[in-house]
Order: structure tokens, then sequence, then C-alpha cells
RNA sequence: GGGGGAUUUCCCGAGCGGCCAAAGGGGGCAGACUGUAAAUCUGUUGUCACUGACUUCGGUGGUCCGAAUCCACCAUCCCCCA
């Protein structure tokens, strides 16, 4: 027999903390769990970690349970203070609303809305009309201050000093909680495991106020062998927005995860059967490399569709294998650019195409042998190029993973 | 409200009034080695018209031939007392 939703979320090693693990196996390997999941609008895309909640969306909504997603239009303005050591700086009205807008587009896409299906509010709805003594009278004495800063999403802060601001964060959240249960019959909260205090804190209010059990689930956070979050690069967040990460950087991220960490993603982010992931377990050595491909793969076909996963991994066989020339990034170079005698300089191109963020940067690519153009190292920081040349576009390179296409006008 | 301390380049952190574009570490980038991995080693890491010039050390003024370093005021943060 099929294995139930709940013992594959397990098997994926999705499920970091339960409130009551046969009551919430119950409810959702049978279809009565109305749950919900909160996004704090905190940017105008969501990213890896919010895919990896939206996921867990689809799979329950599968299951048939209803999924209620909340965007914190309100929580918003406060700023979760969780997992921080300084305060997050404040964000305007209009941002906030910005960015919920940009969040509730891009969910659209996994995340299936409707009668009897998905719904979706916003706690600005609720929470800006909230008076401050009501608040205070009907929630506010439900909660311990004594218990509240034992939670360990408040201890990092309280080295660093906890605005009271931010210090409500919880209260709001679990007053969320509180609402959606009256208002939708929402019984379960799902999030990710650094919430885990601002959750129960939810649970807690209802029990209080209504008598009543709620239930709250975490996620495993994404982390590394290292034990960072992932989805992060140097330069921020890998986001789904395809404006702000190309569809090709995306699979590139995962297609360069860590050997340790191939598996754990394919088992937590991809919707691959749980039997085929059992045999990739056994994989080791470069053989890996093959499961990374399909990582890379699948993920940017969730995210970016089909076609867009299959175009980012032809470039990428191209670019690092035999292969044809595929769709590459590429980048115009007009008259202006050129210099008196119609060339192009190295330094132009590579600055120009975005390889390399300043002219200073592109000489020392240039000086340590890290830039070829069309397979040729160039080893002038001189070198130019004739818009003979360049009229059918170069393969510009810089190091290994970066490349561009530069053609002239 | 009172007292004390801090603010340095992506981050942490050193910095004597001239030898400071600023030690060291982390991270990043590039090279070698590889499997578009990890580990390791090497180089590099403000900008530009790059054997030189220019702009940086919370902000604004000042002292001085000369300031990240001294003074004044402002801002922000932390700690202690209330």
């Amino acid at each position: 027999m099929a294995m139930t939703i709940y013992d594959e979320l397990k098997a994926r090693g999705l499920i970091a903390q339960v409130t009551d693990e046969a009551h919430i196996s119950d409810m959702i390997n049978n279809g009565k769990a109305v749950f919900y999941i909160g996004f704090d609008p905190t940017a105008d895309s969501l990213h890896v970690g919010h895919f990896m909640a939206l996921c867990l969306m689809k799979r329950l909504q599968m299951a048939g349970n209803k999924p209620v997603v909340l965007i914190g239009g309100g929580t918003a303005m406060i700023g979760d203070p969780s997992g921080r050591t300084d305060m997050r700086s404040m964000m305007t009205r209009e941002t906030i609303e910005h960015n919920c807008e940009c969040f509730r587009r891009q969910m659209a896409r996994f995340i299936e809305f409707g009668e009897d299906k998905a719904i979706m509010v916003n706690n600005a709805d609720w929470l800006l009309d909230l008076n401050y003594i009501d608040v205070l009278r009907e929630v506010g004495a439900c909660f311990s201050v004594n218990n509240m800063l034992r939670a360990e999403c408040y201890k990092q802060r309280m080295e660093k000093g906890l605005s009271f601001l931010e210090f409500n964060y919880m209260i709001m959240q679990s007053y969320d909680f509180y609402y959606l249960y009256q208002k939708y019959g929402c019984n379960m909260q799902f999030g990710g495991n650094d919430q885990w205090s601002n959750m129960l804190g939810g649970t807690e209010l209802i029990r209080r106020k209504l008598g009543k059990d709620a239930h709250a689930m975490t996620i495993t956070l994404l982390l590394n062998s290292e034990g960072k979050k992932m989805g992060k690069t140097a330069s921020g967040a890998v986001w789904l927005d395809p404006n702000k990460t190309t569809p090709y950087d995306f699979y590139q991220y995962w297609r360069n995860v860590d050997d340790a960490d191939v598996l754990k993603c394919i088992r937590m982010l991809t919707f691959l059967p749980i039997e085929q992931i059992e045999q990739m377990d056994s994989w080791e050595g470069s053989q890996l490399n093959t499961a990374k491909e399909i990582l890379a793969y699948e993920l940017t076909k969730l995210v970016h569709g089909e076609d867009e996963a299959n175009k980012a991994q032809a470039s990428a066989k191209s670019l690092f294998g035999a292969g044809a020339d595929a769709d590459i990034p590429s980048t115009e170079l007009d008259a202006s650019d050129l210099n008196e005698n119609g060339e192009a300089d190295i330094i132009t191109m590579l600055v120009k195409s975005g390889l390399t963020p300043s002219r200073s940067e592109a000489r020392r690519a240039v000086e340590q042998g890290g830039v070829t153009v069309d397979g040729e190292k160039v080893v002038d920081v001189k070198a130019t190029f004739s818009a003979d040349v360049l009229k059918n576009g170069v393969l510009l390179r810089r190091g290994k993973k970066a490349f561009k296409k530069v053609i002239i006008k």
C-alpha cells in the first residue's frame, strides 16, 4: 500500500518539530487539516526557503487538505526578530504592498487558489485596525513575558538588544492563528523551524481563549553540510523571480551544490518518487554529478517551467562539455563601445557583459589568466577584437562558470 | 535622567599625527589539481586614464606643512545606574 503523506514528509526529512505527532498525521493523512503558512513580504520576490514551504503546501493540498496562504502585510510592519542579530530596517507601507503583490503573483504558479481550494489572506486586513488597549486586554493578558523571554527566538537578541516593537511580533503572529482558527477553522500552522516559538504562541493563545487544540509543525530548514542556510549566494538570495535570478543561474546554483548536500536537496525539494531517490542514495564519487544534474533540472522545471529547464540544461552542457551552441545569454555592444580603429577592447567587453563589475576587476581577471574568448586565453590586458570578429558573436568566458556571448550590432 | 564605551574597506578586526588604500582572519574572485564537488596550494581582493592619479576610515566643521589617528559639535548603537 502507498505511503501516507505524513510518512512521506518524514522520509523526505521535511518534518522538524510537531506538537502532537499522532494527531497531526491523522489529520493530514485524512485531509482534515486546514493549515496556514505565513509569508512576510520582506522582499519583492520569493526565495528558496519560501519555495520549500510552497512545496509542502502543494503536497498537503494534493492529499486533500486545505491550505491558507497568509501574507504578512501586517506583521511585516513589525519585523520578525527570530534568528536575527540586528533589527530589520523598517519598510514603508508602499514597499510592503508592492511586495505582497509580487508574492501573490508568484504563488499562483504553485498553488491552486479558488473555491474549495487554497485561499490567500493578508493579515494587514485585521492587524492594522486593532486597537492597542483592546489587544492588550484581550490577548496581552494571555502572554507571560517571562516565558517569552525564554523563547529561543529571542535569545540572540537578548544580547544585542531587542526593541519593544519586535518583541510584539510573536503576539501578532499568535493573534493571526487565533483569528484564522475562528474565521476559517484553521487548525494547524506550518512554518520554518525558526518559527517554532512564534507558532506555539498561537496554539497557546487558542487554548487559553477558546479552550480548543490547534497544532503546529515546522519544516526542517535546508542547511548545507556546514550548517549554513542554503539558497544564499555571496550576492544574496537565490530568487524565484527570473528577473532577479535567471533560470540559468538558478540551474547553476543547484548544479554546483556540494556532494554532501545533493541527496538531501533532492529529497527535500523535488517531487521525485521516494523509491527513486533511495536508489540514488548509494551513488558516490563522480556519479553524484548526475544527481546534481537531476536536482538542478527538476528544480528549474518546478520553478521556471520545462522549457526554461531544458534551455538552462542545454546551455550548461554546451558550455561545460561538448555540445552545440545553445541559448547563451548575450550582450550587445554598439558603436560607442568601439575605439577609433573600430575595435572593442577586452576590458570593455568584460564590463559591458556584466561578467566583471569594474574595469579594475576585469583587468585582474585577465592578468590572472581567467578570461577566454572563443576558447582562447586572453593574456594581454590591451587585447582588442575587431568589429568583423564580433559581428558573429564571440563566447566570452570569465573563470569556469561565467559566460556571455558578445555580439556587435 | 546620570555615567561609561563604541562607530575602520563585503564581514570580523588591527591601526603609533607622516613609511596607510590602511595588519590579520573570514568571505569573494582567478590559477593549479579535479567531477561545473570537496580538500589543498598559489595569486588577488577601493576606483580610474594602473610604473601614476584620485576617492575612502559614522556626519559636519576645526587644529596642523600633514589626520583613520588630535579638538568641537551632531547622529547612531552598546553597557551600567535610575
